[in-house]
DNA sequence: CTTTAGCACTCTTCTTATTTCAGTGCTAAT
DNA sequence: ATTAGCACTGAAATAAGAAGAGTGCTAAAG
């Protein structure tokens, strides 16, 4: 990979991705100054390393899931935020009286609204939260509310409709007896705990323990299998992308960007530094056909990911300059 | 309208319902011993009166908004639950430990499953609840989450990171304020009364009063722009639909989905009876190339309304008879 | 050894024409 | 009131052709 080879598919990468069209030799003469046949030959060996690829024989290039990853980690400039973008994000971080977690949600939107990407924040798993609180607010006679707090400032709520005569003071106290015996827990032990350690005591103590212990084993329960932690911007700007102009596509990526269980696997397992990643193609769990550029910040106190989903030709120096922009602004926030 | 018109729109309207295609004057001879002839007679009077429409000038005939209302309202018959739908919902319903609102929820969910159209349950308008408990959970020095909870079970919560040295036994003792002074209001106005009861006090007692005043306001201001009392299921389902079988129609639909402001559009303003209601069309005001089935029911306390949203040539027989058939399900929870 | 002009070849895309077919409206006869 | 018959319409499918962008390869030039 000599520099004229280096240039050519750092150009190829970066006009595909404005026009998403096939690269012809010929565009690219001027700028190299030499003729199509040597362009070609170049290409015939970069595609030969796999850096880039052909739709049918007689097509221009495009670059493949390699290509993209070589052009990220060797050719992309340091990622300069374009002074449009910059613009409308101060603006948000420039109010004070947000909170950041409503600045960032807010970013998420223009974010999405300037790209036409979606974007994704995930919160912290369950797993890492430990209950700080459950209140049982009474609404009637027959019923309540229970509502779970976690030290990460994690709420969950479910409604109970009682059976007629089910003792409020009774539910009361042992809302009480968890608060002592269980905060601190963390959220996915608490069903074991409350087995093991609540209900021996309440059976003797409590008249319908039997009714009162499920409320409270349901209300975790719900918690460990919410989905509330997740908030996404842009949902069906992604489908402006030329490469999911159909119905086959936008169906499939519709029905992924639905479903909780695909959008967990944008956060990955082995996530323990502070860059910006990129994910592309067949490198995410998501979906093989688009890219996956996150990065995880520290907000209102938890660790959360912010993650920008696009096409594989997604616009990498924009959405890199972009992740870092908004770190330094919490960073300021934090002094 | 002789017997034999309206035979032949019933006719017309549920083969349509069924096949999707144009409904041709020949197919309709044997079903009603006549000739073509004689139906192209018949048709093209019901074409007249509105009831029919034509693609082209050589086409076979598709109901029009009118004639699917005339449908609904003279010639469906009393709407029968088909015997699979009924088992698949009653599975949920016998499961008598399941809260009344988690049943409702996977019974959305089967019927989406079912039907490909998507559902929707609206609880209801914050205007209605009134407020009835707000409690301050800290997390740490700087963290705490204010969380609300109405007289209808609503939660809704907020973190905020305070500044540095901000009291928090202030904070709490001004929760407690509001609470003893404001239980009861009607969650839009709690905002005023903040203002006119609650500023004047702790003006006088708290140091950082603002700061904390600040706290409260924000946290019944997100309540009532919040949206979190929606719940749709199958949202791209109904993509399965032929009539949404392309870009635009998908990408319109994907977007009214995730708006907000279309969503509660759904729920309509003239809405004072118990009756399965039946918007076709421009008679909805969420999209006028959908139909939009609803009925309100009380679920756990609650008013909600659950809404099915298919194409105009939905299975109208079928919805309704799921709609009813819920209720008479939550009847007997009631008992 | 690298570069380039030239040319045959490939494949996509667009346009146009042709055919087929389902279905209609109308007329005149039953 | 019904129906057979027929001309007509428009959609959909198929085919054929032309244009165009781009390639690979060869042989000559630098």
């Amino acid at each position: 990979m000599d520099e004229r080879k280096n240039n050519l598919l750092k150009e190829i990468v970066e006009t595909y991705i404005k026009t998403v069209k096939p690269v012809g030799s010929k565009a690219l003469c001027s700028k190299f100054n030499c003729s199509s046949a040597t362009i070609r030959n170049e290409m015939a060996y970069l595609e030969e390393l796999g850096y880039l690829e052909k739709n049918h024989i007689s097509s221009g290039r495009i670059p493949s899931e390699k290509g993209y990853k070589y052009y990220v980690e060797n050719l992309m400039e340091a990622e300069k935020l374009n002074g449009k973008d910059m613009l409308k994000l101060q603006t948000i971080f420039a109010n004070n009286d947000l909170q950041l977690s409503d600045a960032i949600t807010q970013c998420m939107e223009i974010i999405s609204d300037i790209t036409n990407y979606t974007s994704v924040v995930l919160g912290s798993n369950s797993k890492d939260n430990n209950l700080r609180q459950i209140s049982i607010v009474t609404l009637s006679s027959t019923q309540i509310v229970a509502i779970v707090c976690t030290d990460k400032g994690h709420v969950e709520n479910k409604t109970f409709t009682l059976k007629e005569g089910t003792d409020l003071k009774e539910l009361l106290k042992v809302g009480d007896l968890v608060n002592r015996k269980l905060v601190g827990t963390p959220i996915d032990e608490v069903s074991e705990r409350l087995e093991l350690e609540i209900k021996p005591i309440i059976k003797k103590q409590i008249r319908q323990y039997e009714t009162i212990y499920n409320i409270f084993y349901d209300a975790f329960n719900d918690f460990v299998s919410s989905n509330s932690n997740v908030h996404m911007s842009g949902r069906t700007k992604i489908f402006e992308q030329p490469e999911y102009n159909n119905v086959d596509e936008m169906k499939r990526l519709a029905n992924k960007l639905e479903d909780m269980s695909f959008i967990k696997r944008i956060e990955a397992n082995d996530y323990n530094d502070d860059e910006v990643k990129i994910y592309i193609g067949e490198e995410n769990e998501f979906d093989s056909n688009v890219t996956i550029i996150r990065k995880k910040y520290m907000i209102d106190g938890e660790e959360k990911t912010i993650a920008i989903i696009g096409p594989k030709r997604m616009d990498y120096q924009r959405i890199v300059g972009i992740l870092n922009y908004i770190d330094k602004e919490i960073e300021k926030r934090g002094e």
